[in-house]
RNA sequence: GCGAGAGUGGCGGAAUUGGCAAACGCACUGGACUUAGGAUCCAGCGCCCUCGGGCUUGGGGGUUCGACUCCCCCCUCUCGCACCA
């Protein structure tokens, strides 16, 4: 009898199927475990990716079902966004069509895979009964004044009429018409995820289940740094400029000042003067350059004088004001003093308009103090002041304390805390999205849609436009409404929100996807929340995840949730690769799944994904490591049906009876793989090591088929270790796994079987091997009685003859040993 | 530039607490079975060698009886952030 795999993994999907077996209920008197992977984008057909994501968190929630958890294991879809529109408009077909129609396909996939989903969970975050509850929690922060409306600059190209996202600009060009995409100033929503960043950077903390490099990546992103606040006074009298540097212990030296092309002060400065054409001229190209031009060094520094000047509130000197490139209006203020003694940038950009440079840090005591024409690059690091009036000599940390006091105490500066972060931009002028639920009215303003008037819903009898802009704004229809609260002819809200909205709280979703009540029912949401393992892409470290992190502590707030934080546990699995790149059509180096399901089977293509790499590590894609998968598998097929008649009569052994040595060594062998197996995967998820102890073992039963068949415990000794074999794998090749335990005569599901267990007893060998070193050298090996001695032990070592032609002739200074493992003789 | 991670046979990788480096698999070599073998089973497989042994975990130094593992310096690669004031 052949191993099929497809006739076996066909059998056995349809009898998971039929009996529920991965359907399950809240039960508080079985301890919860939730367990879940990202859910995928419905691109079309799942990739390598997905397969090892899920064949990883398949693994993981067999293994803890078979432990006695309860375990909730969903899958769904991620189901908005660009992609569908764009196919849609390529295909002359409807976004909602060709949504579905993948999601249909893929979850076939995904049960070829043989994934233990309880798919009476399953949820498409496009339906509307998914995305009513995201706008009802819009609705509710928008009343929190957490979803707020302002001006921000988007990319905009003008010949779609549309709004482009950053991935969607390709060297300053719309990746769809190739024409130049322009900084457009568009009001857009956002969410005050700023109002959380203390709590999301404090949490980093509290969550030690978290891979460091995820922990730093999120800290570096929100990116605290303590400073203060210094205001320049305008030369003029008109108010003045805020600047915000974690160097105030160099104000001495701050000799002009840069301010982004943005800046709103810019307009106002240079109105009027000779200057205002070059600076209208300058900012207008400023804002033409692409924001990853802006970033980087691929820009050089550049800058403008707006004719205007500043004061310095500590030497009242006057500084002129410039409009430079590299100051962005994204970080603190806008507006940036410039040192160049001790700041790169602003030494290169003295130099360059011959601007003067003043040094008031020394780099000790007793350095000289250099001459500022003389210098060839900016002094950046802290040391001692000089030539700063009442400050000089103070170390810089004293100093930006006390210039700090000393400005605060006239009102004209203060300590502050800055981030990196920025509130949320959520707005998308996109039509495969969630409707943002707002009307506008010439009445009563910006009036969020009632919720008893939820959902707002997407409408899909519209045609997609060729240029790619959303038909949403012309769509009479849908934009021609009523004001909820004076009830005149208003307007709505025709933005959709981002597709990271609605995964940022699926997952509390899944507890509940039925509920109709609420968002989320309670009792069930109280039940399975949080989240206890989170696996995916390290991709997702920094906006997803830090996205979701914000929801959960909002819906916190709103009453809906009661935990902190969503995931517990993270695990971020390494990209799937072939001949050293990452797979994609440009290359040609992609590998199908289906493909290689219908060549070798679901089993086999699993027990590669979780065999040729451990899970963070990159997963190199190797066709023979497939056929090498698919041997074992054959291996273990043949162990069982080679031996059916005489493993179907036996009783497994229990380690009780008296057995040869062979036998017993077997038995050892079975237990030590449980222990291995079982620590492997539930410690480290190193599934990599557990599959090749199960290997091992497959090899010892192989090693002692026949040889102790006159035994009488031949038989139940092999049985413990076969079904042991089928047992451990069943997490990773489950239909094999199934089909084998039920030729073995057991009833069906072995996923219902308890985990085995090992002996502390079988694990001990009554002779041990002693390895024996002559200064640090391995020089012999002793086999010896588990119980032995370290006396014993050090004098069997010295008297072993290889040992001695070593030690002959020598004074024995030392000898270190090491109980039960290692004699060191050092002469 | 800043931050994080990694570097072990021909290849993927193992070594969990400082204690036999290279488990397991792939590739390769030889043998058995066979009409046949691209199936299967068995064996060998880091490098050098005068067959005693010597050398080997990116390079150099250190700690230790003993270092892939700990410490210092350097090199290379990957990832993340990046004119962050």
């Amino acid at each position: 009898m052949r191993y099929n795999p497809k006739a076996v993994e066909e059998k056995w999907q349809g009898y998971w199927e039929r009996e529920q077996l991965f359907s399950v209920q809240e039960d508080p008197d079985k301890k919860k475990f939730y367990l879940l992977e990202m859910f995928p984008y419905p691109s079309g057909r799942i990739h390598m990716g997905h397969v090892r994501n899920y064949s990883i968190g398949d693994v993981v929630a067999r293994f803890l079902s078979m432990r006695g958890y309860n375990v909730l294991h969903p899958m769904g879809w991620d189901a908005f966004g660009m992609p569908a529109e764009n196919a849609a408009i390529k295909a002359k077909t409807h976004p909602a069509k060709w949504t579905y129609e993948n999601i249909d396909y893929m979850r076939r996939q995904l049960k070829k895979l043989g994934l233990s989903y309880d798919w009476t969970r399953e949820l498409a975050t496009c339906d509307p009964s998914y995305y009513r509850w995201e706008q009802l929690f819009f609705v509710k922060m928008f009343k929190k004044g957490l979803a707020y409306k302002k001006k921000s600059y988007v990319n905009w190209c003008g010949t779609c009429q549309t709004v482009l996202a950053n991935e969607q600009v390709e060297d300053g060009a719309c990746w769809r018409c190739d024409q130049p995409v322009v900084q457009k100033e568009m009001e857009q929503w956002f969410f005050k995820i700023t109002d959380y960043v203390e709590e999301l950077l404090e949490y980093l903390d509290k969550l030690p289940g978290w891979p460091e490099r995820v922990l730093t990546m999120q800290r570096n992103w929100i990116g605290k740094s303590f400073g203060s606040t210094i205001h320049f006074p305008l030369e003029s009298g008109k108010g003045s400029i805020q600047v915000f540097t974690t160097r105030a212990d160099t104000l001495f030296g701050a000799t002009f000042m840069s301010l982004a092309p943005e800046h709103p002060l810019v307009d106002e400065l240079c109105r009027g003067t000779e200057q205002e054409e070059t600076v209208r001229a300058f900012v207008e190209r400023s804002k033409q350059a692409k924001r990853g031009e802006r970033a980087a060094d691929l820009l050089e520094k550049e800058g403008v004088f707006t004719g205007a000047h500043c004061i310095n509130p500590m030497t009242g000197a006057k500084m002129p004001i410039f409009v430079a490139n590299f100051v962005v209006m994204e970080y603190g203020t806008g507006a940036v003093m410039a040192v160049p003694a001790h700041d790169q940038r602003d030494f290169e950009f003295a130099r360059k308009y011959d601007l003067p440079i003043k040094v008031v840090i020394k780099a000790s005591e007793d350095a000289p103090v250099p001459e500022p024409a003389a210098l060839d690059q900016a002094f950046e690091e802290d040391g001692i002041l000089v030539d700063s009036g009442d400050f000089t000599g103070m170390t810089s940390a004293q100093a930006r304390e006390a210039i700090t006091q000393a400005l605060e105490a006239r009102g004209q500066g203060e300590l502050t805390v800055q981030y990196r972060l920025r509130d949320w931009g959520i707005s998308r002028q996109r039509y495969w999205g969630a409707p943002i639920p707002i009307i506008y009215c010439d009445e009563c303003g910006t009036v969020p849609v009632p919720e008893e008037d939820l959902p707002v819903v997407l409408p899909l009898d519209l045609d997609m436009p060729e240029s790619g802009a959303s038909p949403l704004p012309l769509s009479e229809e849908f934009v021609r409404t009523t004001c909820p609260q004076c009830g005149k002819a208003a307007r709505r809200e025709t933005d959709t929100m981002d597709t990271f909205v609605e995964s940022s709280w699926y997952f509390a979703r899944f507890a509940c996807s039925d509920y109709d009540q609420g968002p989320l029912d309670p009792q069930r949401v109280g039940y399975w929340m949080p989240v206890d393992q989170y696996i995916g892409g390290i991709e997702h470290a920094v906006l997803h995840l830090l996205y979701s992190r914000f929801f959960t502590k909002v819906l916190r707030d709103m009453g809906y949730l009661q935990v902190d934080e969503p995931f517990t546990n993270l695990l971020t699995q390494g990209m799937v690769i072939k001949d050293g790149a990452k797979m994609s059509k440009s290359k040609g180096n992609v590998v199908d799944p289906d493909d290689m399901i219908r060549a070798y089977g679901a089993d086999t293509v699993r027990l590669f994904c979780l065999f040729a790499a451990p899970p963070e590590k990159e997963l190199e894609w190797s066709d023979q490591g497939v056929e090498g998968a698919s041997r074992f598998l054959g291996r273990v097929w043949r162990l069982v049906h080679d031996n059916l008649e005489g493993l179907q009569a036996a009783a497994p052994y229990d380690g009780r009876a008296e057995v040869g040595s062979t036998l017993q060594a077997l038995h050892r062998k079975t237990h030590q793989t449980i222990k291995k197996v079982t620590e492997d995967i539930e410690q480290r998820f190193h599934f990599n090591t557990a599959i090749a102890a199960i290997m091992e073992l497959v090899n010892q039963i192989y090693a002692v088929q026949d040889k102790a068949s006159q035994d009488p415990a031949y038989w139940p000794v092999m049985r413990e270790a076969v079904e042991t074999v089928v047992v451990l794998l069943s997490p990773m090749a489950p239909h094999i796994a199934e089909e084998l335990w039920e030729r073995l005569g057991r009833r069906p599901s072995i996923a219902k079987v308890p985990w085995p267990t090992w002996r502390e007893e079988s694990l001990k060998a009554e002779e041990i091997l002693i390895v024996v070193q002559v200064n640090g050298k391995l020089r012999g090996r002793l086999t010896v009685p588990a119980d032995v001695t370290n006396e014993d032990l050090e004098k069997a070592a010295l008297a072993d003859p290889k040992v001695q032609s070593f030690i002959e002739g020598k004074t024995v200074r030392k000898v270190i040993v090491v109980p039960k493992k290692l004699v060191n003789i050092v002469v």
